[in-house]
Formats: C-alpha cells, structure tokens, sequence
DNA sequence: GCCAACGTTGGC
DNA sequence: GCCAACGTTGGC
C-alpha cells in the first residue's frame, strides 16, 4: 500500500447502501452511525485506509432510481464490526475470531443530502465522471475510491 | 424478476 | 492450485 505523503490529505469514497436497509434520511436522523455489514475483502481494506475527515458520497443502490443521494464525512477510523459475532446478525461470520477480527466498521457523520438524486444515468452522461469505478461493468464493490475531482462534480450535480 | 458479473467454496 | 458450482449483487 502506498504511504501517504501528506497525512492531513483527504481522500474521497464512494460507499453503497439500500434504502431500504439504510438510507441518506436514516443517517440524517441518526447524525452518525458505524458503517458496518460489509463482508467483501476489497472494499474491508478500503476502509482500513479511511481517514479521519475523509469524504464519502452516500450511493443508494438498488433503488428507485439509483444513485448517489448525499455526503458523509469520517469521523472515525475503522473498528471491529460487532455484527460479525452476532449470530443473529445477517453479517455473522462464525469462523472470525475475536482475537483476529475480519471485518470493520468505520464511524461517519451526515454532511448533506443533494437537493437532487445524482443518477447513474446523469453519472454515465457526463464525461468527467467517466473513469469512476461504479460506472464501470460489473462493478459491485460497496465501497471504492473516487477522486477529488470526481466528488466535486458529483456535489455540483447534486447541487447541495 | 431477469441475468450478467463477480467472489467464494470445495472437490480433486 | 485448478476450476466448476454456487451464491450474491445490483442495474435494468
């Protein structure tokens, strides 16, 4: 992994959720919540890289349409997620062990909610958002980088 | 509800 | 370590 040359950088993600698991207007009631569940290897170590301040915009998949809804910001750097020792727990992992946890969990804060949904239609239509991982085929990684770029025009889009 | 794409599992 | 089978994701 590369070491970061200036640790107060930001970095810029893009994380998914189901409305109907977890929505924008969840996380704007709440303030805050732990970004637990996920169970992909991939996107487990892009949150291991998270920093304190980082920006995510809030991707609601699955949904009507879908696209992304809002921003958050990092306000806690990855933790065990609790939901791996839950048996009753979707997310329960019965060969994770305590000692040696496999899946984390970051804290993040509720930044903004657009004022309009940034489809994947409006995302594909727009050349500078052309390289951004949720646009490509198959993607389906729940959390992946975006430039700082990218997330601008994402903002702008949403006109938050 | 369909199905393409991808990750994981497990037999060998 | 290969790879077929299976499960999941998520746009459409």
């Amino acid at each position: 992994m590369a070491r970061r040359t200036n640790v107060d950088a930001e970095q810029f993600w893009l994380a998914k959720s189901e409305p109907d698991v977890y929505s924008i207007s969840d996380l704007r009631r709440d303030g805050s919540t732990l970004w637990d569940g996920v169970r992909n290897y991939q996107a487990r170590n892009f949150l291991r890289s998270m920093q304190v301040g980082d920006q995510i915009l809030f991707h609601h998949s699955n949904g009507d349409p879908s696209g992304v809804v809002g921003t958050a910001t990092v306000v806690g750097l990855a933790q065990p997620d609790s939901t791996q020792f839950d048996p009753r727990s979707e997310g329960f992992d019965g060969a994770s062990k305590r000692e040696d946890p496999r899946w984390c969990a970051v804290k993040v804060r509720f930044k903004s909610r657009f004022v309009v949904p940034v489809t994947l239609q409006m995302m594909r239509a727009d050349r500078a958002l052309s390289g951004m991982r949720i646009l490509q085929r198959g993607n389906r990684l729940s959390v992946t980088p975006v430039t700082a770029a990218e997330f601008a025009r994402v903002v702008e889009l949403g006109g938050s």
